[in-house]
DNA sequence: TCTGGGGTCCTAGGACCC
DNA sequence: TCTGGGGTCCTAGGACCC
């Protein structure tokens, strides 16, 4: 079993395609004030920056000159699905977790010499073609004979690691480890193992079967039992279907007027029935989702007896949940999904064109949200383009202005100008291609 | 200027059913 | 005249993952 980490993985992208970030610190995530760090560089993480730290405290650990980038998901995407075909090179069997991480079952390939040394060759091989083809990124590769084992040794040598762990050594390796490197052991369940004594694997494979199962729930419990023993046979399984389909929303300030939170719900209707559509799927379940302003979460959920796959009819029923539960003391996320999922859509399966124009219809019905200002158009990072300066991406925005670095990920650093941030001539851009042209279209 | 967004899985109680 | 005993569905919340 094979397990690749790309390292870093939004912020590798953004250095890629921004010379001038190079060897710099990048913070990758929401950049407004309720934002989030989603990747930080290592020369941000060397400051302190990390994963889910609210941005601000990033901003405050991390020194002038340091990139605080939205993400541009298009982009990583399109890096990811290089990475991935990679992947199904060396069998059919990839698990795709997310963006940047995937499992592969090698013994369902061809070419499978399961011996340290010939897993060892196979992963240096797969390293070098993954960072030749998406201009320099990296991943880590952890090669065992699970999941489990395989995802902790591709966490042991971060970034750019290669660690095997041959057969037989799975409790050496294991067992000296925290217990916060196994999967599925939050916060939460740290801190009650921590309360009853463990701190590491070895602590953990000590403690019996009802002793986890009276910790951590009947299977939770049983799952550590067995993990603590290097115990996993979980195959991999290369197409998962979706269970449901979410949209939320946190605001840079909390809202209270009932009007304005309905626009939203609509619009956020309309963006999950197009999803629902694109994929051929409807769901019976609709669920709202609400954040108050003291960070208290709450759902509210409606079962219909047919699936829908209807804007306005989740529309309809969310407004009503939200009405119901109340926007008491302001709300700071809003959230609508649709869960209860089965394959086929009501309506005509072969109208294609329905999907859009429903989208548009229910946007037409409800104008949410009102043109921001010019500036407002731009956000960090995004890559845009000017008639005459060419590709570029925007550093900052701001007073009217906006200021764009023109560089791209196969020139040197380039020059930054200030323009005005309603000048005609700036556009919003599409990613840039990394790769060498070698023929024209 | 604390705390994103998109998901998955599990638990627990009540309703309902045979 | 005491309260069985499963099973499934629905709802709400929580932990966890990247």
């Amino acid at each position: 079993m094979l397990h690749l980490d790309l390292d870093a993985f939004f912020a590798a992208v953004e250095q890629r395609d921004k010379p001038s970030l190079r060897g710099r610190p990048v913070v990758v995530g929401g950049t407004g004030g309720r934002g989030v760090v989603a990747t930080a560089s290592y020369e941000a993480r060397a400051y302190g920056a990390r994963s889910a730290m609210s941005t601000a405290e990033a901003r405050r650990r991390c020194p002038p000159g340091t990139a605080f980038l939205g993400g541009r998901f298009g982009a990583y995407r399109r890096t990811s699905e290089v990475v991935m075909g990679l992947l199904r090179e060396l069998s059919p069997l990839v698990e795709q977790v997310s963006i940047d991480e995937a499992y592969v079952d090698l013994a369902a390939g061809e070419r499978s010499d399961p011996s340290v040394d010939g897993v060892t060759a196979l992963a240096r091989d797969l390293k070098a073609r993954i960072a030749e083809a998406t201009g320099g990124v990296t991943g880590s590769v952890g090669i065992g004979s699970s999941k489990l084992m395989a995802k902790i040794a591709s966490d042991l040598d971060k970034p750019d690691g290669l660690v095997v762990v041959a057969p037989g050594t799975e409790l050496d390796v294991l067992h000296p480890l925290p217990v916060t490197r196994l999967g599925g052991v939050g916060p939460a369940t740290a801190e009650r193992l921590r309360q009853v004594g463990v701190g590491t694997v070895a602590q953990l494979a000590a403690k019996s079967l009802p002793d986890l199962v009276a910790l951590a729930g009947r299977a939770h419990g049983g799952g550590l039992y067995q993990l603590a023993r290097a115990e996993d046979d979980r195959p991999v399984v290369a197409e998962r279907e979706a269970k449901s389909v979410s949209q939320e929303e946190t605001f840079e300030r909390d809202l209270t007027d009932l009007a304005q939170l309905n626009r939203l719900v609509d619009a956020m209707a309309a963006r999950v029935g197009g999803r629902l559509r694109a994929s051929a799927l409807s769901g019976r379940t609709v669920t709202v989702k609400l954040r108050r302003y003291d960070f208290t979460t709450m759902t509210r959920s409606q079962t219909l007896p047919q699936p829908t796959d209807d804007a306005r009819q989740v529309a309809s029923i969310a407004r009503r949940l939200l009405a119901e539960a109340g926007t008491g003391g302001g709300l700071r996320l809003l959230g609508v999904g649709v869960s209860g999922l089965s394959q086929y859509a009501q309506g005509d399966l072969f109208s294609g064109e329905d999907a859009a124009e429903e989208v548009e219809d229910a946007a037409d019905e409800s104008p949410a949200v009102p043109e921001p200002p010019a500036d407002r158009r731009w956000w960090p990072g995004q890559d845009v383009v000017h008639d005459e300066l060419g590709a570029g991406w925007v550093w900052g925005r701001g007073l009217g202005r906006v200021t764009v670095r023109f560089e791209g990920p196969l020139t040197p650093p380039g020059p930054v100008r200030t323009l005005a941030a309603d000048d005609p001539a700036l556009h919003p851009g599409d990613p840039p291609d990394w790769r060498p042209t070698t023929m024209g279209a």
